[in-house]
DNA sequence: TTGTATGCGTTATCAG
DNA sequence: CTGATAACGCATACAA
């Protein structure tokens, strides 16, 4: 068979094989491949050389040609992050469909943090575009960067304003209120909410639809059963369970304004001998597939990660050269019931009153 | 000044930009980027030059001309498998070094195993490399391929031999002994263990320096007190858990192949009323970090994910063009002793011939 | 030690 | 509708 040399190695077809075989020019094939004008004889004869020569175009040739990179960056606090992971198979996926490559960058891997990487990237123009996962005040300056260079950028989650940037994100407010209607049915009145970092917004509209919501159903959520932690992590959570416990405020349900924090939670309370959900009722926010371990498993709000993800990499190619546009899109969260919420008991349990211990039935 | 043109946006400046400015070669400027010999005088006004345009190279230009595609492909089963995002932190940081992409592709991303992705990469030379983590039998296609394509590819953690490929793994049978000596040091004389799938050697290999281990400490892991899952995931020791628990064997401790199995089977274990490490003592392999968040947090033995997935990184661009040696790494696990794992009570508990319910003391 | 010329595989421009 | 040909930015024999 014709290969290009009798010789060594065979060496992978250009569209210049291609072209001669076929008996026209290089610009007319790269015409074929980009799906542009091509009469239907030249066509035809085309997609057959192509075929038996198993041609295949080279993508870092292309890209040189386009003035592109051929990947996109990516950038985090942690990649092992579960809610990123999530994201990340979303982004995997949208990224194979459009043969593009991917850098990850964990902004706080090597224990301190770092946006050195990033920025390089940026400035030796290693990447098409960054999305920014979960981003706060801080990477703000790694958005302008990206902004002064000219490539896109989209935010999924962001926690902070971010301006003049695409961004992909879930309705917090509503998925509070849906929180607030899943207790209310459950008969629940007192209950309390654990918030993330202060200046967080997730946070706030989280606890802003879950109020609000609540109000509806008749019940106060009162300041004095809000409270916030230092960080958004499963330590946090632990030392929040720390206090709460030791000052008990009698309510039946306890929100978290994560899983992770939630997680961290339900493993002192566990400790420290409180049942769930018999004893407190316990929710969460993300919908973190591993909240189906525990025990109690848990019950949360699931943000579509994966979805959240394809959409914004899609967003990355569909915005890349329309300057100005700030894409939005936001998603609704969805109530995943497990285990670690239940009905309020009939008697409003008052345990902390009792003197002699209660016998269990059976 | 010379910009190349007087107009629009400054354009960035490549390698001619410098070499005019610095009034000589382009050639030697490439020589000067790539380390070669050029005079002092010159290397330092190369310097100053570069440093006060701002010149960085194009790697998709490198790329081209050395004939390298920019990224690696790296494919496992699932992207969100908690021991695979472990890897791919090390994965990530030697890359960044590197400056160089990633292709990520789960297997079975979509329901079903197709790796067809994988083989259009490697046919369409899309990649520089392949990493395999976790392969089975099924993935020798991918190898296969590759090696014909001169690709090189590093397995991680080959649960199957592949042959012709540098792999980096756990010495798994020094693993399994170490349990055996955790298990010993704490009295336990009866012990099960719960395999993964039959054919994998990993799992063979821990019950393998299991049993040797005990059998040095006189202890004797009989056949009937060994089983094996279908398959790796937490489901399956969910599964397990119910036909462990229906027929007790009066074991004190059990070694489940992997953390996934054993979280699976702690769950359903609690559920069941069973008290952990104090019914039983449970040991999983792995150490995946969220092992820590249950109550109680597993014992387990941990594999350097980030290491390993650093190390193949590594051995993937040394051993670029090196056809013939294969290269292996071997990793020593090591003992993470949490709170699933005790003492065996000292009268050996027989509460299944209890007639009476035992009172608790305090 | 440095410069010249050519190749890497595509795409885009501009005549035909 | 098709064909030359010039970029794209860098690396490397080869010559000087």
């Amino acid at each position: 068979m014709s290969k290009t040399r009798g010789g060594g190695a065979t060496r992978k077809p250009t569209i210049a094989t291609v072209a001669a075989k076929a008996g026209v020019a290089v610009s007319t094939v790269s015409r074929y491949l980009n799906g542009h004008y091509v009469s239907k004889s030249v066509r035809e004869r085309l997609s057959d050389v192509i075929e038996t020569l198993g041609y295949s175009r080279s993508w870092t040739a292309r890209n040189l040609s386009l003035g592109r990179r051929g990947s996109i960056g990516v950038a985090v606090d942690w990649s092992h992050d579960p809610w990123f992971v999530q994201l990340l198979t979303g982004i995997e996926e949208e990224l194979a469909s459009h043969s593009t490559g991917l850098m990850l960058c964990s902004l706080e891997l090597r224990g301190k943090y770092d946006q050195g990487i990033v920025l390089q990237w940026i400035r030796e123009r290693r990447i098409d575009g960054l999305i920014l996962a979960k981003p706060q005040r801080r990477e703000r300056a790694l958005a302008r960067a990206c902004l002064d260079a000219q490539l896109p950028v989209v935010t999924i989650a962001p926690d902070e304003i971010l301006k003049h940037v695409h961004v992909v994100r879930c309705d917090n407010i509503a998925a509070g209120t849906t929180v607030a209607n899943h207790l209310a049915d459950l008969g629940h009145t007192r209950i309390a909410f654990a918030g993330g970092p202060e200046h967080s917004v997730d946070s706030r509209h989280r606890l802003h639809g879950l109020r609000a919501g609540l109000l509806a159903r008749g019940i106060t959520l009162s300041d004095s059963s809000v409270f916030s932690c230092d960080s958004w992590d499963v330590t946090a959570g632990g030392v929040f369970a720390e206090q709460f416990l030791a000052a008990p405020l009698g309510v039946t349900a306890l929100v978290l304004a994560n899983d992770a924090l939630a997680f961290g939670f339900m493993r002192v309370a566990h400790q420290r001998g409180v049942r769930m959900p018999d004893d407190l009722s316990v929710v969460g926010f993300d919908g973190l597939p591993q909240g189906s371990l525990f025990y109690p498993a848990l019950t949360t709000v699931r943000q579509p990660m994966r979805e959240m993800g394809r959409v914004a990499c899609r967003t990355l190619f569909e915005r890349d050269n329309e300057g100005g546009v700030v894409e939005r899109a936001e998603f609704p969260m969805e109530l995943v019931v497990r285990e670690s919420t239940g009905a309020v008991r009939p008697p409003p349990p008052r345990r902390d009153l009792r003197l002699v211990p209660a016998v269990e039935a059976g």
